[in-house]
DNA sequence: GAAGCTTCTGGAAACGTTTTCAGAAAATAC
DNA sequence: GTATTTTCTGAAAACGTTTCCAGAAGCTTC
């Protein structure tokens, strides 16, 4: 064990067993190496409790192994799910992760992209803001982005995402299949996601004579709360809505409850990820559930893909959602107006 | 930007500025400098487009300005809270971060100690296994730790903890207060917290002269789920659940609706970790609150002030937790037994 | 105006690896 | 038994920085 004071170096191991250095390396790195002499080696490693430095490592061999991961907010529960999925693949194939939260602000992604040009980073993971999106292409970055979540309009980038057009008229769907009909709608108004989640509805409703009324808003619960309770104020009343994030699902329930209104008979509500909790509140509550795991792991092989053929022409990977009806889009029972 | 193919090092800069190695990199930390050629330098790095490579940096600094975060599980939401916090303070300071997922298995602690050695971290803030934290002092691992979460008995290292024996007599008061007798505890079976949390439950309950029934589990809902269904069906029906984390809480929600025990006249129940969600179930859930945000930034502090003066005896700081009263622990109605 | 300080600057030596290169020894071919 | 290949090994040159050292100015101070 380290009994000098400093840390053993490969020098230390190279002495200790009577070696040159570049012998040590090739042990460690399985290079050519007779019998005889790895087993020493591998005994002076061990006597000496050498750990190889990464840095030093990094440094000579132009590989950082290091992948970014750049997230709005690790605690938004859809983020975490991605980025353990994600880590879990690039420990596996013997990679680490830089993991950044940009809080949706621009400037914050700007100072972590140059943050993973200084790592070096072999390739990065990146749910960007629209601001950020626009100005992607012209950002020359030395490392390829495969983008999760959020959607390049320009289709320049690796991509894998939802289906969100196609899982939002799902939701459409469903709820006019129950029998509802004034169905409202929530969205984010600072990702690409809830403009697509949105054109889904807006194009789902439309084709069932329905009239569209969406309203965008900041990611906050509190802002979904208040939005429904302004909204179920005026003359014309949502009998359902449908809203794009899992925060807005809580903001949903807790107007409701401020309201009185019972869920879905007051109210009904629908929307996306299925968190564990959303099974557990009033009669559950119907969401499109995301393949979190699939996405995190596909986003890691796209890059690793595009690592090995840099020149291949982008791909978008684009996941179903899957619908988990609960009792929070019951059908309609029939009411006066 | 990045006109020829490599990237730019800091002798390009140098040379395009017509200074030397050593003058650039004094200008960019902030060495003394004439401002003449400072400003020379300043538009050499724009000029060519210059990042600092970091591996180069920490290998001749010898400062790798990284801290390990190892926890259980980032999806546990209370280390998700935790590791943004940490994350937050850690990128204030200049320092990056890096993050593994232990899954609550020694093995895996033990390799990504290994390789927190290798990328010669700073400090290091751990919730480790029972089973880690009984070998931590003979690891000699050449940084500083603080431990979260988890407390060490031997009281060697720095930590940041949870008053948790204080925390679960709370909840055995209030349920006591509220006329509740027959009070069943259910609590982690892997680490100390579960520990500490149904030592201070027993004392409270016997305090009382209430007679303990404690059952320790793996830490997933479904266990909680049997366990409490298991129980029910048994002579001596429990009137509350304390449970030690919210996937137990989850799982005594979900075991009381397929019981078809309505919350909390036919059960009630308390637990640990104010998520968002714990508000929306059901008449809501009374729990502890962990001041999520100021453990992460206290193991940042406590860990900045270790490295600052190494030879300081070990502290430990206990934080009180906040009983959040809801209707899952509504006054017991007189109930023929 | 010489001697002593400051203040700035560049050359060169680190930091701990991997990798190139060439040489030595062993194995194979004639 | 010599010529050729193959296999292994070590010396030394990178990788891109920071930092030590010494020298060159520019100031004081007498």
């Amino acid at each position: 064990m380290s009994v000098s004071g400093k840390t053993a170096g490969i020098k230390d191991v190279a002495l200790a067993a009577g070696v040159s250095v570049a012998t040590v390396s090739r042990v460690l790195s399985n290079g050519p190496v007779s019998d005889a002499l790895r087993r020493r080696v591998e005994d002076a490693v061990r006597a000496t409790g050498y750990r190889p430095n990464l840095s030093a490592r990094r440094l000579r061999s132009q590989h950082s192994q290091t992948i970014g991961l750049v997230v709005s907010d690790i605690r938004n529960p859809f983020f975490t799910a991605v980025s353990r999925a994600v880590e879990d693949a690039a420990y596996r194939a013997g990679m680490r992760v830089i993991l950044c939260n940009s809080d949706e602000n621009p400037e914050r992604e700007e100072l972590y992209l140059r943050l993973m040009q200084e790592e070096r980073i072999t390739g990065l993971i990146f749910a960007p803001t629209r601001a950020t999106l626009d100005r992607l292409d012209g950002l020359d970055l030395d490392f390829p982005v495969v983008l999760i979540d959020r959607n390049a309009p320009t289709g320049r980038h690796d991509a894998v995402v939802l289906d969100n057009p196609r899982a939002a008229a799902m939701l459409v769907e469903h709820l006019h299949a129950q029998g509802y009909r004034r169905i409202a709608g929530l969205f984010g108004n600072t990702s690409t996601t809830g403009q697509e989640r949105h054109e889904g509805y807006r194009a789902a409703m439309t084709a069932r004579g329905l009239a569209p009324a969406a309203r965008f808003l900041a990611p906050h619960a509190d802002a979904a709360e208040e939005a429904v309770v302004a909204w179920m104020a005026e003359r014309e009343r949502p009998e359902a809505f449908i809203v794009s994030n899992s925060l807005f699902l809580m903001g949903v329930v807790k107007a409701a409850r401020r309201l009185h209104l019972p869920i879905p008979d007051g109210l009904a509500v629908a929307g996306f990820d299925n968190e564990p909790w959303t099974e557990l509140v009033g009669p559950g509550l119907t969401v499109i559930e995301q393949p979190v795991q699939d996405i995190g792991q596909s986003a890691m092989a796209l890059l690793f893909e595009r690592l090995e053929a840099p020149d291949r022409p982008s791909r978008r990977l684009i996941l179903g959602g899957t619908c988990i009806v609960r009792g929070s889009t019951a059908a309609r029972m029939a009411a006066a107006d």
